[in-house]
DNA sequence: ACCTGAACACCGTTCAAGT
DNA sequence: ACCTGAACACCGTTCAAGT
């Protein structure tokens, strides 16, 4: 049933290298060269599998996204949000590398289509919702990694951190929960 | 009235010729070595006045955002919010840049004091409010950006360009539309 | 105070050539 | 089919030295 494996290496294998060198050492830190030394080949044996950097990006978000659970029934819209803000927190940097690959990726990808779930089916404007929540969710999350990865590397007080942490964590909610409260009062005005 | 200028150049005219860089070929093109080339320069000299491209990009960051008008009174949030994007539309890429400086400039920015004017004074959680409109406003215009760039070197069809414009504002207005409806529900609610 | 020149340690990508 | 080796055209940053 797997498909025949002549090569060392498959999209699948090296995108699941790359989230690993994601996850150790950050977008920044993840280059091709980085990469094919950590594959144990040489740079230029990646654009056999890829076409160029950004393909691989594409790849990796893929994979990421790939994290968010069925669209179940009955889901309302905080624990959809949370579902696709958890998936991006997964990995480090998620939100931004999902984020650069987004524009490439326009048709509705798995985060929209859980969030396009939990509002309702008859509303022609649930799409454009949507939409604006996922665009909530990647602004909010890529803010929230990015102030990670500068505390990491030793700007700030360390003594804040928890603080900010609870702050992120309130500013989601309180985004969602107004969006929620929109959404519910114009289906109530029919 | 004016500083000395013994040098050829201070910090807010390398800003002025960066911004000038950026809306000419976007921020993937901004190098300190090219700035330094429409400087007539060296790149090493930029390091006299930045410690680092962040801190150039910053200081980049912050002129976008002097463009947002001060918060007047009975303002609602819809043209707060418009305002914030109007502003990170200006610039090529604008979005971006001061996304990749929002982490580091942590006080209450300019953007968040317009959205936060526009938000009832009594309610505590208009910070929060804020806080996430903000967010909000960051990823869409950082993704129609996006867009904007995918476009430009020839990816998909002009054809639906103007649909494209269309939806993003239609999106825009249905996020912040949905979040004020929220809000007065909120306060309603005592 | 402000800038040059040279160097260091990197990038993404292409392409002929190997197996 | 899959990978190497070498090259091309770049990066950000540091630092002694100049004026």
């Amino acid at each position: 049933m797997t498909p025949p494996r002549t090569g060392r290496h498959d999209r699948e294998h090296i995108v699941g290298v790359a989230l690993d060198l994601l996850d150790r050492f950050g977008l920044p830190d993840l280059t091709m060269r980085r990469l094919a030394t950590e594959l144990d080949v040489q740079a230029s044996a990646l654009y056999w599998h890829f076409d160029s950097k950004q393909d691989l990006l594409a790849a990796v978000s893929d994979r990421i996204l790939a994290r968010i659970p069925e669209p179940s029934a009955g889901l309302d819209l905080l624990a959809a949000a949370r579902a696709v803000r958890d998936a991006l927190l997964t990995h480090r940097d998620g939100a931004e590398v999902v984020m650069s690959s987004a524009a490439l990726r326009p048709g509705p990808s798995r985060a929209q289509d859980v969030l396009r779930s939990a509002l309702p089916g008859d509303v022609d404007d649930a799409d454009l919702a949507a939409t604006a929540v996922l665009q909530f969710v990647l602004g909010h999350t890529t803010l929230v990694q990015q102030r990670m990865h500068g505390e990491s590397h030793g700007a700030a007080s360390t003594a804040g951190a928890l603080d900010d942490r609870a702050t992120d964590a309130a500013v989601f909610e309180a985004g969602i929960s107004l969006i929620s409260l929109g959404a519910d009062r114009a289906r109530s005005r029919h």
